[in-house]
DNA sequence: GAACAGGTGAAGT
DNA sequence: ACTTCACCTGTT
């Protein structure tokens, strides 16, 4: 797998990226500020920053310079490792296989790990449309705006901005009993009793103990924030398309035996379930 | 209007 | 240890 780069009119052209899907990579459930423009481009804000990404033949386009991209979105992207080579490794009976393949394409988002652990507080029990509101909702209250195409846009805000709201101010988001969740997470890290950094350089198992600490955070939203936020490839979250997914996918698939790459069939399976399920077919 | 939606945590068996 | 229920809100 090899990856050639070259800046040209605004844009990071990327050819050899066999393996790299958009639509996959940011419907797949593990993001929320990513939306389809009517160009086709996919635009989104992440790491205080905003961009458009689109792939035109074998062709990935990513806007902004080659700086930026060297230092951020091909990392952000996951766009150095081979997906392509960790499908084939992946083994759990034909279920299993069906999913990969439907899901070939699909990129693990290296997300911020705040980010993410508020955005998966903010999930529970909610569908996406209203996810991405109360996300977009935060962000434009109190994330810092910057310019992107002319348009303002917000930076999702940082601990310590949430950590100085009252629940009144986060009252006009609507999003619930999720409200003292965020707060008491604001106040774990921007206070230094949570450093998310240093979890992701630990282990997964003891990440996922202190995340567990957090009101608000089980175990589905805890290997979320690893999965997605810290990095760690073996976590796997269990929500109701993966339950579904298996028990279709029967005994053929154990979980313990994924291994290091655990959350990669995660993705698949939950993937391609609710996409069986939005094309009409039985669960 | 009741039921439900990508969960959690407390309380009851 | 396993089951049931309330939780805030918006949508069907």
């Amino acid at each position: 797998m090899s990856m050639k780069c070259r800046e040209r009119d605004g844009w990071v052209e990327v050819a050899g990226l066999t393996d790299f899907d958009p639509p996959k990579t940011f419907e797949c459930g593990q993001c929320f500020r990513w939306n389809c423009q009517p160009d086709g481009s996919w635009l989104g804000v992440a790491g205080g920053r905003a961009a458009r990404v689109r792939k035109d033949g074998g062709i990935v386009r990513i806007s902004g310079t080659l700086e930026e991209f060297q230092t951020y979105w091909r990392e952000y992207l996951d766009l150095g490792r081979d997906y392509g080579a960790l499908r084939g490794r992946i083994s759990g009976g034909d279920y299993l296989a069906a999913a990969a393949e439907y899901g070939a394409g699909l990129h693990i988002l290296r997300q911020d790990g705040w980010e993410t652990l508020c955005s998966f507080l903010i999930s529970q029990c909610n569908n996406i449309t209203r996810i991405k509101r109360i996300v977009e909702s935060l962000c434009a209250r109190f994330g810092k705006p910057f310019l992107f195409e002319g348009e303002v846009r917000y930076a999702f805000p940082g601990p310590e901005r949430l950590a100085a709201c009252t629940e009144g101010e986060l009252a006009p988001l609507r999003c619930g009993y999720r409200a003292p969740y965020l707060l008491a997470a604001a106040r774990a890290v921007a206070g230094g009793g949570l450093d998310l950094d240093r979890l992701a350089e630990g282990e997964t198992g003891r990440a996922r103990e202190e995340l567990l600490k957090l009101p608000g955070v089980g175990n589905k939203v805890a290997d979320c924030v690893l999965l997605f936020g810290l990095g760690k490839t073996d976590a796997f979250p269990v929500d109701v398309w993966v339950r579904r997914a298996m028990n279709c996918a029967g005994e053929e698939l154990n979980v313990s035996a994924l291994g290091e790459y655990a959350g990669l069939a995660q993705q698949y399976l939950f993937y391609y379930a609710r996409g069986i399920a939005r094309s009409g077919g039985a669960e």
